[in-house]
RNA sequence: GCGCCUGUAGUGAAGGGGUUAUCACAAGAGGUUUCCAACCUCUUGUCCCGGGUUCAAAUCCCGGCGGGCGCACCA
């Protein structure tokens, strides 16, 4: 944060060149909600495009694409209701506000399950000072909900819901689906791009925390006793980790991904594999790779459903802001969502490698005697007593039903079969891996490493140095003058090249070629067609690169086959 | 949410209780120009919103909204 103008001269830019700026601002604006302009919005859609893709290409994962609304039964179950409804307590005296659960650490084993009332009585009795100003006034305590809440329905009975707090509900919901799409067979994967919302108290620093952010998620199911991972030596960088202080390694230590799997640091295989996949994805559309660091969450601030828990961290005007979460969520999600739900279907089916043999002793219901005594609940006698585990010692014995209570079983009401049966295989929850990508904050930065200003002629010059994979268009085509059918041959060429799939063509026939390769630079197109008099007598242009102003001249066949490739580069 | 600072064309700034609010860059039209923000002419466009004080408010006061920083919260 050397330069705290060059902060501001990037938000400028950004607002004057239409890449990002504050939503509704002839309304007076709302803070934590941004616009992508016209510009901003190509670069967006370019870097979730590549997100997609890099992840999708493998062919073990897929994209879904799932509502933003989601009934509050989805969001207890995940655990997001209770995580995101925290208590806070207002200090009367200095008005600091704090969370109740935290002020009153080791006076009760749960604070964070208990309600308003106890909370405001356990603070009354136990005295509770205002870390601020020391006083012990407390207003009551309110709670805080992070999420937007809304209804499902138009009227106001209507079902309660919140706008998603992240995309990765959807992924749980449709495991079903993806379990069949992949053939009943882990490990498989599914992304998703979207929008999440969290009603933060006061979002700061421009387009980093913001209320409505977008984020790109993958939910990657595995079996826990055959986690996969890729070939971890395939990325040599030495890179820039911290891990858990609490561990056995503290402070910073610069390592391949490998090594610090093969030490210890990084616990997880697959974890390990996806933090070298990310890594590989901040790389590949332009983040510096000196600038990024991965950080391990101490045990004592992991979220709510992690096991293990790194965070990637990106380096800019704003400090290290965290951009990637790589979480292994265990199987908390899919086991919570099947014992709420009722279902049994968020598992998966894992074959032994040889039938195990199973021989034990089991009770048989004898119908004749149940029947009579139990009457309407005989069936549900029936099946308790075939599902027990193990046999009772001695008859007779008290059995638990289904719905909690219980009935006295004689020994006539059931005879012990031996059986010997061969089990193939068992039903487990699978894991998940989890990355989660802030694609904001990533945008960001790319913005953020690429802005270089050079002082040419003892003028501020801006180049975006952006990736050509994630730049707001292809090329520009530019006219040298307009006159003598320059302009007509430009347009011709610009039809040419828009019809191509997915090329996006600037034509900039206003002001002097010097102007019009600067506000090519400013937004960060890779290369510059100029159309001149040599043009108008062979049919070739000149490709102008951005980062060196190097030209090169080609035939307009040429260029049309390398817009096609992607493999303009290659003419330099 | 609290405290301090702050809000003037697309961007950056100057000014300021009283005629039509100023400048640079940007943008549009035309001219000129044989490749890196050149030049000439013309043009478009601004005092965050609401209330108050006043003969008169963009200017002073209050509130809201937005922005920056600190605390708190959050990942």
């Amino acid at each position: 944060m050397a330069d705290s103008r060059r902060l501001d001269r990037l938000v400028s830019m950004m607002r004057r060149r239409g890449i990002v700026l504050p939503s509704f601002e002839i309304y007076g604006g709302v803070a934590g909600l941004i616009d992508y302009g016209p510009v901003g919005a190509r670069i967006k859609r370019k870097v979730i495009d590549s997100w997609i893709n890099h992840w999708t290409s493998g062919g073990d994962v897929v994209e879904i694409d799932s509502p933003t609304i989601t009934p509050r039964s989805v969001l207890v179950a995940s655990g997001h209701v209770g995580e995101f409804n925290d208590y806070m307590s207002e200090c009367v005296s200095c008005k600091a506000v704090f969370r109740s659960d935290h002020l009153i650490e080791g006076m009760h084993p749960n604070p964070d399950t208990l309600n308003g009332t106890d909370l405001d009585s356990i603070i009354l009795s136990n005295n509770v000072k205002c870390p601020n100003c020391g006083e012990f006034g407390w207003a009551d305590a309110r709670p805080m909900n992070l999420m937007f809440p809304t209804s499902i329905g138009a009227m106001s009975n209507g079902r309660e819901a919140y706008m998603r707090p992240e995309t990765a509900q959807g992924m749980f919901m449709l495991f079903p689906s993806l379990y069949r799409h992949f053939k009943q067979k882990l490990p498989f994967g599914a992304v998703q791009t979207g929008r999440g919302y969290r009603n933060e108290i006061s979002p700061r620093q421009g387009m980093i925390r913001l209320r409505e952010f977008n984020m790109a998620e993958l939910e990657y199911f595995i079996d826990p006793l055959d986690p996969p991972a890729g070939d971890l030596e395939r990325n040599t960088d030495e890179v820039l980790m911290i891990p858990d202080p609490d561990g056995s390694f503290s402070g910073e230590v610069h390592m391949k991904f490998s090594d610090a799997y093969g030490h210890g640091i990084i616990k997880h295989c697959t974890v390990a594999w996806f933090m070298l996949r990310t890594y590989e994805f901040l790389t590949g559309i332009g983040i510096d790779s000196k600038r990024i660091r991965f950080r391990q969450h101490a045990g004592t601030e992991m979220a709510h459903y992690a096991s293990d828990c790194w965070d990637c961290e990106i380096f800019g005007e704003y400090g290290w802001i965290e951009c990637v979460g790589i979480a292994n969520r265990t199987c908390h999600d899919l086991e919570s969502h099947e014992s709420h739900s009722g279902t049994n279907l968020l598992r998966s089916w894992r074959q032994f490698a040889t039938p195990k043999k199973i021989t034990g002793e089991r009770l048989s219901p004898v119908g004749s005697v149940i029947g009579p005594v139990f009457r309407q609940r005989a069936g549900e006698v029936s099946s308790a007593l075939s599902e027990l585990e193990e046999i009772p010692p001695s008859f007779p014995f008290l059995l638990m039903l289904k719905d909690g209570s219980e009935v006295e079983i004689t020994s006539d009401m059931a005879t012990i079969t031996k059986e010997d049966r061969n089990v193939h295989g068992e039903w487990f929850t699978p894991h998940v891996i989890e990355p989660a990508f802030g694609i904001d904050r990533i945008i960001w930065h790319l913005l953020d490493h690429s802005f270089v200003e050079d002082g040419k002629d003892e003028e501020d010059y801006v180049t975006l140095r952006l990736d050509a994979s994630v730049s707001p268009y292809d090329l520009s085509i530019m006219p040298l003058f307009d006159k003598e059918g320059m302009v007509e041959f430009a347009k011709e060429l610009f039809d040419k090249l828009v019809s191509l799939r997915g090329v996006q063509i600037d034509l900039d026939t206003s002001g002097s070629i010097g102007k019009r390769y600067a506000r090519a630079d400013e937004i960060g197109i890779p290369w510059a067609v100029t159309i001149d008099h040599t043009t108008l007598e062979d049919g070739t242009v000149t490709i102008r690169r951005r980062d060196d102003q190097v030209q090169v001249r080609v035939s307009s066949g040429d260029l049309h086959g390398h817009i096609s490739n992607s493999t303009i580069g290659s003419l330099f």
